[in-house]
DNA sequence: CACCAGGGCGCG
DNA sequence: AAAGCGCGCCCTGGTG
């Protein structure tokens, strides 16, 4: 029963203990759980579905993630007692599961009602599931956003038991609390944006002016929904802040800009960005450095606030909206909708307003950034942003815009090829099991061969479904024909849609295909691949099969040559260094192969007998033992690669031997877990930090795997870091002319360079690479030599070792 | 038609 | 005692 007594009425009048509108009624112990609070109340706070605590005690919020609830709402300046609680769902669901969206439908006349006795102003959703009221899904999108629910203001944020699970929610939990109790007390937030419209000659001249007088403008573009290289790309607008709190929109090619020569519009204001003695920001800028690019004004911004965002927290979000509100503390608001037309079709006015926000608070969040990157403690870390981040970001901005040349008739023909080869295997599919299936479907698949050819059930996937993963199927393949013939069909419709129908597709008319590099993608600092954004297309260039089919229909146009150079075992050579291990650094003094001596000791071959194949397989159980492998993964390991079975003692005395040939490992992964443990951060040797909090955690799991994340990061992070640093000094030194860099994968580079100066340029590249300036940059050394193995050829994969 | 989670698998 | 790390894309099938 609800402890309010105005709420108690409530629960008498709309409350209906014999519901049976969902299944979910089944399962509660309580069926019907409204709210609780004062009626009517000022403001809600509407959560998910009951949990096992509210059922026992008939109140929303009594658990665990309550008690956090009530804890944030104080440290705001809420209190519990003045809210009226309750959820989306009215009745338990079954142990860790979500009501689903029909249930959550057939509940909502319950919420309405208490909505309408409550009359809020103000609603605070928490979780996903929540999102339901007003129809929306992506809490991780939404939160943060204000929405209207007939007369009340809805805030969305995470729930506070995703917080207690993961830490990293924290920030974001809490920035939203305080939002929410600022909307309560009616309190504005940070100094809002005063837009202004550049529409006359006067204006822009203005605007120029301030970009040249300014010590910093941020920059910041509305484009069409497209790339920009497409032949409908246009700039749509062009925020400029020269201060904070202030913007200026120019609009360019909006339907309503009146300018009679957009062009010559925005070449004022990039010429002006591009002469100015001023820093130039932007947030992700080299997307917009990209466009300005592309529309023929060469820029690259100083300073890129998403860049020091990721470099201060990797674990933080990182978008613009995300990040004012946390750091700036401006009031929320939601993205502009563009609608199907993009920014094209969306009015001036309101387009101004989102474009200057975001110049603005670009500007602002620049102000805070420098201000933290030059504080005492973080030395390092502007070193790294300074020397390293944006130097790679100017990099990937002209890499980027390259692309990667793609041999169109190998591209043909071999699609046309798959396609045949496709058919002959569905053909004996067919034949084998006597029907017509989806053979892509795991669903199908697992129930002709285990329920209908009665196969043995190896493994169940998470959700307890017989696993047909590719181990389960290799190991079917001894006796059956079946399981078999579906691993090859799952490999060429992998390379079919994934690689070969992208890439036709994605074709521009200049015979390459492009991606996007993101230097936030990930907590270590490597990069990540892909499409632009979550509804853009894209190819990832880092997950390009190494199969020569697939991999050699990239390569260099005529005249020109394919040369990749590949930092050789650098992950070992770096844990090498840190650790010290005698053995490890005068393996590498005498360039022998660690990888190719754990393949002999596998195999139980001679050295010049082994497989590259088995090589590639060495050296995953090198990494796997090196960042904390169990033996017991590596028998599964060892069965689903080598078709060898190793007993536990076996696997145990494998793993005792890696361990013992390399005797300070052991020492060096105790060191960071020792780090990680004090700090809840480790850091590189050129001061990259990974920070840890779930070190913290209370389960031991978690903590244990904060520990291996401790131990890997730094490994990981460096590489990335030198191949950074390559790709920002080659990049320099090369004339577009004679070679261009137009791609990396984590410890490669891949460069085209013509044909006459193959030579010089294998030579100069390779030197590079091995002779990175670590000490004149960083002021720290690596005591392990660096190697690097340059290949060139016509294609990808196909190269020759140079030298 | 849009969105989402899960399964599966490509890369370093 | 037990423990690899880091990514992104395609497809299916459920749901609204």
């Amino acid at each position: 029963m609800p402890l309010n007594p105005q709420a108690k009425a409530l629960w008498d009048q709309i409350r209906d203990p014999n519901c049976e509108a969902c299944p979910l009624h089944e399962s509660a112990q309580t069926v019907c759980l409204v709210g609780d609070g004062p009626v009517p109340a000022r403001y809600m706070v509407v959560g998910e579905a009951p949990g096992y605590r509210e059922d026992e005690v008939e109140k929303p919020f009594a658990g665990k993630s309550g008690q956090f609830l009530d804890e944030v709402l104080e440290q705001v300046g809420l209190s519990r007692k003045d809210a009226f609680i309750s959820n989306v769902a009215k009745c338990r669901p079954p142990a860790n599961r979500t009501p689903t969206r029909t249930e959550l439908k057939a509940c909502r006349p319950y919420l309405d009602a208490e909505i309408e006795a409550v009359k809020p102003e103000l609603i605070l959703l928490v979780g996903n599931a929540a999102l339901n009221l007003i129809k929306k899904s992506g809490i991780t999108k939404h939160r943060g956003e204000v929405f209207k629910y007939g007369d009340a203001t809805v805030l969305p944020t995470v729930h506070p038991a995703a917080v207690l699970r993961n830490p990293n929610y924290d920030a974001v939990f809490r920035t939203d609390l305080a939002t929410f109790s600022r909307m309560v007390r009616g309190e504005p937030g940070a100094t809002p944006t005063r837009t202004f419209l550049v529409r006359n000659p006067r204006a822009l001249t203005a605007t120029c002016r301030s970009i040249l007088t300014a010590p910093a403008v941020a920059y910041d573009l509305e484009t069409t929904g497209t790339e920009e290289y497409e032949e409908d790309a246009k700039i749509v607008t062009v925020g400029i802040s020269p201060k904070p709190g202030i913007a200026f929109v120019v609009p360019i090619h909006h339907p309503e800009s009146r300018w009679k020569d957009p062009d010559k519009v925005l070449r004022a204001i990039g010429h002006a960005l591009m002469f100015t003695k001023a820093k130039v920001i932007a947030h992700n800028a080299k997307f917009d450095d990209r466009w300005m690019t592309q529309f023929d004004i060469p820029i690259h911004s100083d300073f890129d606030t998403m860049i020091a965002a990721h470099l201060l927290d990797e674990n933080r979000f990182k978008s613009l909206k995300f990040l004012a509100q946390l750091i700036l503390g401006v009031d929320p608001w939601a993205d502009v909708d563009l609608g199907g037309g993009g920014a094209l079709t969306t009015a001036l006015s309101k387009l101004a307003r989102y474009n200057a926000k975001d110049a603005d608070y670009t500007l602002r969040l620049y102000y805070h950034f420098r201000e933290e990157l030059t504080s005492t403690g973080n030395e390092r870390t502007l070193r790294l942003f300074v020397k390293l981040l944006m130097p790679a970001s100017k990099a990937l901005t002209t890499i980027e815009r390259t692309g990667m040349w793609v041999d169109q008739e190998r591209l043909l023909t071999r699609r046309l090829e798959l396609d045949k080869r496709l058919a002959t295997v569905d053909e004996r599919l067919t034949e084998l099991t006597g029907q017509k299936a989806n053979w892509n479907s795991p669903q199908q698949l697992a129930k002709i061969l285990f329920s209908e050819m009665d196969m043995t059930v190896w493994e169940l996937t998470a959700k307890g479904a017989p696993s047909t993963r590719e181990a389960v199927l290799l190991r079917l393949s001894k006796e059956h024909e079946v399981p078999k013939l579906i691993l090859e069909w799952r490999s060429l419709s992998k390379n079919k849609s994934t690689y070969l129908d992208n890439w036709l597709e994605l074709l521009s008319s200049d015979s390459r295909i492009r991606t996007h590099y993101k230097l936030t993608g990930t907590v270590t600092g490597r990069l990540s691949s892909g499409k632009e954004h979550q509804k853009a297309r894209g190819i990832n260039v880092q997950q390009v099969p190494r199969d020569k089919f697939i991999r050699g229909i990239i390569g260099a146009p005529p005249g020109w040559k394919f040369l990749e150079a590949d930092f050789s075992q650098i992950e070992l050579r770096i844990a090498a260094h840190y650790s010290q291990d005698p053995t490890m650094i005068r393996l590498f003094q005498l360039d022998e192969d660690i990888h190719l001596a754990t393949a002999v000791k596998m195999t139980r071959k001679q050295p010049h007998q082994v497989e590259p194949e088995e090589r590639k397989k060495a050296k995953a159980v090198n990494f796997g033992f090196l960042f904390g492998m169990g033996w017991r993964k590596f028998i599964d390991y060892a069965r689903d690669n080598y078709d060898v079975e190793v007993s536990d003692i076996e696997a145990e005395r494998f793993r005792d031997d890696f361990f013992a040939t390399f005797t300070k490992l052991r020492a060096w992964h105790e060191r960071q877990r020792r780090l990680v443990r004090n700090y809840s951060k480790v850091q590189s040797l050129i001061g990259r930090v990974r920070h840890l909090p779930d070190i913290l955690s209370q389960d031991e799991e978690v903590r244990k795997e904060a520990e291996r994340q401790a131990i890997n990061s730094p490994v990981q992070g460096l590489a990335s870091d030198l191949m950074l640093l390559s790709l920002s000094i080659l990049h320099e030194q090369m004339p577009v002319d004679e070679a261009k860099i137009v791609g990396t994968v984590h410890d490669s580079i891949l460069v085209e360079v013509r044909d006459d100066v193959v030579d010089k340029w294998s030579k100069t590249i390779k030197h590079t690479m091995e002779n990175l300036p670590l000490k004149r940059t960083f002021g720290v050394e690596l005591t392990v030599p660096i190697k690097v193995d340059v290949k060139v050829g016509q294609h990808w994969g196909e190269g020759e070792l140079y030298g």
